[in-house]
RNA sequence: GCCGAAGUGGCGGAAUGGCAGACGCAAAGGACUUAAAAUCCUUCGGGGGCAACUUCGUACCGGUUCGAGUCCGGUCUUCGGCACCA
């Protein structure tokens, strides 16, 4: 068959008849079935889409074949960094390389065959769509969940912009890895940390990787303890969070972060220089080196003291940067018997250790001793667990109202703005009368406009056009000014998959009646890079959405998946550098497409992915072209034969057995053994052929099964052949085979035979023997007896349909 | 350092606690052919044996079990995530 040929006919009669399209009034179950959307980059599609893309559509018509109503949209996530730094390095506008990116894509996209119901898309630096972007910002913004603030962020020397927490790896930008240094900004950012808990607690019941949905638990990190409130002599106090409060008594010091507000106020003027330097220091310190010296501690004394609240004893009050602004209080105890990093503080400034926890087996260890334990030296407290202590110190301390109970949470505040060009722009302008005021409602889209010269200068580029920047308040009227930031992508890519199935909404972002009966996604696949990243977003915007009354479900993503990874050849991940890149077009336009995304179902775990070879596409045309020749064969076969005897009954159970497992497999994306079946399918079609009888209506009928077990993973090729044996309409309209279970009954059974747990022997018996009569055949069977002859048997094993078990 | 996943032939990879290596690639031998390609057949984890057969074998050490690639404890290696989170 001239695959290329075939595919491209196949391809248009799809297009023309849209049978496989999403029917938004069909009575079938709906499917939505989501891709992660691309990223319209330069490049070609690359294998990573074809792996995505190809076997999630594979899924896709396995679900049309078994009767759901599938809606498989496509859509490109469009603003971003990539393409404006190509046009900082090319002169060519990131709208202009954008659009022609997209429909490069859009073209290859389709030719992979797969069903995208692509009336259904969506871009999002479309201002059709970003329209909603910032409309649904104002809505978080209303309810108190979008924010600015003075921060420390994260600032990319190399892209001269505020990335996410998220987007720093080790310390230096994960896109181009310059070092992250530490800068205050003024920045929007939306309170994620309010749905920390819904976030962590809502993951239990997400069919999700298990991986998946620890990672996200670790980085929200939940951690419960307490608050202990010091008080100075001043009479100035501030609490300290700890997990340990069972330790309250082993305090020897306490600690602010530089950044405190506190650290200032308390400073004695004695100690204002040392204090005011050693904030500059810490100031100055990027991430990167606070990283590298955290073994080394340091801090300086600001001559202050406070108060225990449980005993009353007056420690000294340091300021250090191994204690975060960022988290929990900003403020620590110093407990050095019993934690290692205030055990190396101390040890260098000289602060008294004293151990308040004995270890519970009463041998005493070697200090610091982090484990729970007996409480000493601790009032009243002494003699209990640390379990217990813990609960009745922060009990006590809130009766007290010096302390009590609390969570804290390691997720921060996702923060959003970008000084960067090619980004949703931000709907909201400052007012030197009315402060930041949002653009109201029916001014929406704010339009990025397009003559901007976006050379960086560590400023954001629309601050320098000022027919954009420059406007008047909404609210007196006065002269104002845009926010000159854009959105972080990230934004854009939260709700996208809510505006799939009503994209044309021109009045809302979405029908909550639409969206309700579409969502939440049935299946969602993408990298697993997202984990904490946009997966953790998406969640915090449907809930966000949900409390706002727009949606009536809180999770996205019903259940999800992660392909692995195509590598090069060498089994190193693909890089020009190495020069192990496989290029997808090579092999679509040499064997089509169907070869290679039937290749790459059956040459990786799914989940796993691997190293590329060639050699395995080979084979996969191979089998394609033995699926022909049997299939070809038995159409010109005409009507021979008609009998059913043992030769058909085992092609029938072969038959069965392959739809059994094939629809299992596909079903738990196990498309490898799914594969793997059906070439046994074959093999047994092609042994078949040696019956003494062929009966040629009866193997077209099983090689019409197999075509439609084929389909879903060589949709070009099946629909081909399933036409050439005369289908009217198109196989994906076919049904899915069922098994029959009375094909899958055998007459004899083949039971492995052990002596002790040792293979000896097999033997067959009639299915229908039960346990004693299997025993009984086995014991007396000629070959099997002398094995054991003069032992005596103790007893006998039997597994259903695979072992027999002699002990003697 | 902490958390997690993985480790099976020459290779990609299979195995609800029940015949390890399905399916395929590569390789070797053979058939067809003037020849090649294509196709078809056979062999294909290691050792021993002419053979029927036997023995070892799923990173390493131990355990549970009639039976362990699979479960448990420990070690090593690789990969992923987090990393002063109080």
């Amino acid at each position: 068959m001239d695959y290329i040929k075939t595919e491209k006919k196949w391809r248009a009669a799809w297009a023309r008849n849209k049978d496989l399209s999403f029917d938004p009034k069909s009575k079938a179950e709906k499917f939505y079935m989501l891709e992660m959307f691309s990223y319209p980059s330069a490049a070609n599609l690359h294998l990573g889409h074809w792996y995505n893309y190809g076997l999630s559509d594979s899924y896709a018509r396995f679900k049309k074949m078994n009767g759901y109503n599938v809606f498989q949209p496509m859509g490109f996530d469009a603003f971003g960094l990539p393409a404006e730094n190509y046009a900082i390095r090319t002169g060519i506008h990131p709208m202009d390389s954008t659009r022609a990116n997209i429909a490069k894509m859009r073209v290859q996209l389709k030719n992979m065959g797969a069903m995208f119901d692509w009336k259904y898309g969506v871009v999002t630096c479309d201002p059709d769509y970003y329209k909603w972007t910032q409309w649904l910002f104002l809505q978080l913004y209303k309810k108190g969940l979008a924010y600015q603030k003075d921060a420390a962020v994260n600032w990319c020397s190399g892209c001269n912009t505020v990335i996410a927490n998220e987007q720093v790896a080790d310390g230096v930008c994960e896109r181009c890895s310059s070092p992250v240094i530490r800068k205050n900004m003024k920045q929007w950012f939306f309170k994620i940390t309010d749905y920390a808990g819904e976030l962590l607690s809502d993951l239990e019941g997400l069919d999700w990787p298990e991986k998946t949905k620890l990672m996200q638990k670790n980085w929200i990190g939940r951690s419960s303890g307490g608050e202990i409130i010091f008080t100075t002599a001043s009479g100035e106090s501030f609490p300290v969070f700890t997990t340990r409060a069972d330790t309250l008594f082993g305090v020897s010091y306490v600690v602010l972060a530089p950044e405190h507000p506190l650290t200032d106020k308390l400073t004695v003027p004695a100690c204002r220089a040392a204090v005011r330097a050693y904030q500059a220091d810490a100031a100055r310190v990027s991430e990167l080196d606070r990283l590298s010296s955290v073994k080394e501690k340091t801090g300086v004394f600001t001559g202050a003291y406070a108060l225990n609240p449980a005993n009353g004893e007056r420690v000294p009050v340091y300021t250090a940067d191994y204690v975060l602004y960022t988290y929990g209080t900003g403020a620590v105890m110093g407990v050095p018997a019993h934690d290692e990093r205030d055990f190396a503080f101390a040890l260098k400034y000289g602060l008294p250790v004293k151990r308040v926890i004995n270890p519970p087996d009463g041998a005493l260890s070697e200090l610091p001793c982090t484990s729970d334990g007996i409480l000493t030296e601790s009032g009243v407290y002494s003699g209990l667990t640390s379990e217990d202590a813990r609960a009745r110190i922060l009990d006590r301390l809130a009766a007290d109202g010096t302390g009590g109970h609390k969570t804290n949470y390691r997720l921060r505040d996702w923060s959003i703005s970008r000084q960067r060009y090619w980004g949703c722009p931000i709907p909201i302008i400052h007012c030197g009368h009315c402060g930041a005021v949002p653009v109201p409602e029916e001014q929406l889209p704010i339009t990025l406009p397009y003559d901007v010269n976006f050379t960086p200068d560590g400023q954001s580029p629309l601050l320098r056009h000022a027919g954009y920047i420059d406007t008047t308040c909404p609210v007196c009227g006065g002269p104002a000014k845009r926010d000159a930031d854009t959105l972080d992508t990230f934004v854009c890519s939260s709700w996208y998959y809510l505006r799939y199935p009503d994209n044309k909404n021109k009045k809302a972002a979405f029908s909550k009646k639409k969206i309700d009966a579409m969502l939440p996604v049935d299946k969602y696949v993408g990298g697993a890079e997202h984990a904490c990243m946009h997966l953790l977003y998406a969640r915090f915007f449907t809930k966000a959405l949900r409390d706002l009354g727009y949606l009536s479900f809180g999770e996205p993503f019903k259940s999800l998946l992660h392909q692995g990874m195509i590598l090069g050849v060498d089994g190193f991940k693909m890089s020009k550098n190495r020069g192990n890149v496989a290029n997808p077009d090579t092999y679509v336009s040499k064997f089509g497409s169907d070869a290679l995304r039937l290749y790459l179902a059956f040459g990786f775990n799914y989940t796993d992915g691997g190293p590329w070879s060639d050699d395995g596409i080979k084979s996969i045309v191979k089998f394609l072209d033995r699926v022909e020749r049997v299939a070809v064969k038995f159409l010109d076969a005409g009507d021979t034969g008609d009998g059913y005897g043992a030769a058909e009954k085992e092609l029938d159970y072969a038959l069965n057995y392959a739809i059994g497992a094939v629809t299992r497999d596909t079903e738990a994306f196990s498309f490898n053994t799914s594969i793997a079946r059906l070439m046994e399918l074959l093999n047994a079609v092609n042994k078949y052929e040696n019956a003494p009888a062929v009966n040629a209506g009866f193997t077209r009928g099983v090689i019409t099964d197999m075509l439609r077990l084929l389909a879903p993973y060589a949709p070009h090729f099946s629909e081909e052949l399933f036409a050439r044996y005369g289908a009217k309409k198109s196989v994906f309209l076919s049904g899915y085979p069922k098994v029959d279970k009375a094909k899958l009954v055998r007459d004899e059974t083949e039971y492995a035979v052990q002596i002790n747990s040792k293979l000896k022997a097999r033997l067959t018996v009639p299915s229908s023997a039960d346990n004693a009569e299997i025993e009984r055949l086995a014991l007396s069977d000629e070959r099997i007896a002398p094995l054991f002859e003069g032992r005596s048997v103790k007893k006998v094993i039997i597994i259903p349909k695979r072992l027999i078990n002699i002990l003697v």
